[in-house]
DNA sequence: TATTGACAGATAATGTACAATCTGGAATGC
DNA sequence: GCATTCCAGATTGTACATTATCTGTCAATA
């Protein structure tokens, strides 16, 4: 996938879409929660059926979806869920291994003590929860790197940003984290603040990079290991 | 915008779609173009009748252009070109000048001499042709960085390059290259080349690198002398 | 008998027409 | 002058018609 920069970045974070929720909303949750399945057909009726409207809305859906990346759709032959593979969250990895360092850099020359703070308040209630609630655990990681890349001023690359997190999310959803992975993401953040405290811009950007690139070895791994099973 | 990584990369060049193109590639023409220009309201019922159809296939290449950030859509008030302003050229180019050396970086490793020789005979077709026809060189020059990312292994990077090079054809289209641009773009293909050809890898990513935020402030310059003229 | 190809019916996508709902602004009354 | 009401215009949702694709049957052939 891959497109521009979409409309507002759809805060549907880990809640349940509610029944007033838009379809474009349900189904890209039931996408990202695995409901529907990779490469699942998704037939217009049915969905229409599933979510309680008319063909028109989720016909309109699949297509914002399509253009976001998350469907597939060949003429005359209907829509499928893309599926999320290894390969795939690779990607989506390397290229965050480029923009989270990027967008941290900047953020580094122009950080006050009040978002520094607010940064070490989040970290200290990640270690205070201690993984024990994965969900919060998420939600709060998610907060982090929010502070740091929500004020940047190229808001195509935090958009950018904001779509691979929705989708790795949903990924590492699937995986609980192993007690190795676990400390090392401690470290990894607290080496993170440390060098936004020190105003060390190069040093933030590598830091994030090895953050990132640990994360992802770690769900690649994961998702080889449990298709691995699968066979 | 952002978006993950889409559908075909809608090969629709420079090429006037036909009246038998979708209207979705029809609108993004149109938009791309400047035909539908920024902040323009879209009404469906306007869009169908331009287009010769009735509103439903409008609606949904809406919700698709939407998805891929060409378009914003607001709930019960319709459908606005997203304007293409120096502010997201600069943040796409910024962007572009992560993916690309990285993208170029693999190539490096895996060019072979056919693929070398490829590269020289675009470089050369470009000299040759000498800026005469702005659209031939749009496209030659596509076609030379094509060379090096269409094999890449990592088809979301190359398909959020492909996206991005779209969008910024499409707002180059409207200045003309300086003649110091035009020499300076001629030297850093040259310089691309040369790294390629010497496997040094990180020599062509940071050749690449300069020829891409080269070519950005040009055209952001350009851009902001022309809406000084406009004030 | 097994394989292939054509045909037919079912199923689903795509396009059209229309109804319902919402928004924005003009007209009206205070 | 200000708020309210009302109406035109546009979006959004529903129902239906058309068209394309898929599946399974059946006959023809090797």
């Amino acid at each position: 996938m891959s497109a521009i920069t979409t409309q507002p970045p759809s805060i549907l974070l880990d809640a349940e879409p509610g029944p007033d929720a838009s379809i474009y909303e349900q189904i890209l949750h039931d996408i990202l929660e695995g409901r529907l399945e990779a490469n699942q057909r998704l037939k217009v009726t049915a969905l229409a059926g599933r979510y309680g409207t008319s063909t028109n809305p989720v016909r309109e859906a699949l297509q914002q979806l399509r253009g976001e990346g998350f469907v597939v759709i060949t003429p005359n032959r209907g829509a499928r869920v893309r599926p999320i593979d290894e390969e795939f969250a690779r990607d989506i990895y390397e290229v965050e291994a480029l923009i989270e360092p990027y967008l941290t850099a900047w953020f580094v020359g122009i950080a006050t003590d009040e978002a520094i703070k607010r940064l070490e308040a989040v970290q200290d209630e990640i270690e205070a929860l201690g993984f024990e609630d994965p969900l919060r655990h998420s939600e709060l990681d998610t907060r982090f790197h929010q502070i740091v890349y929500d004020g940047h001023y190229n808001r195509h690359a935090a958009d950018l940003w904001w779509r691979h997190r929705e989708i790795l999310r949903a990924i590492a959803r699937r995986f609980p984290y192993s007690m190795v992975r676990r400390k090392e993401i401690l470290v990894e953040h607290r080496l993170i603040i440390e060098k936004i405290k020190a105003h060390d811009a190069d040093g933030a950007a590598e830091a994030v990079r090895a953050h990132i690139l640990g994360s992802g070895r770690h769900i690649v791994e994961h998702m080889r290991s449990a298709r691995n099973r699968r066979l």
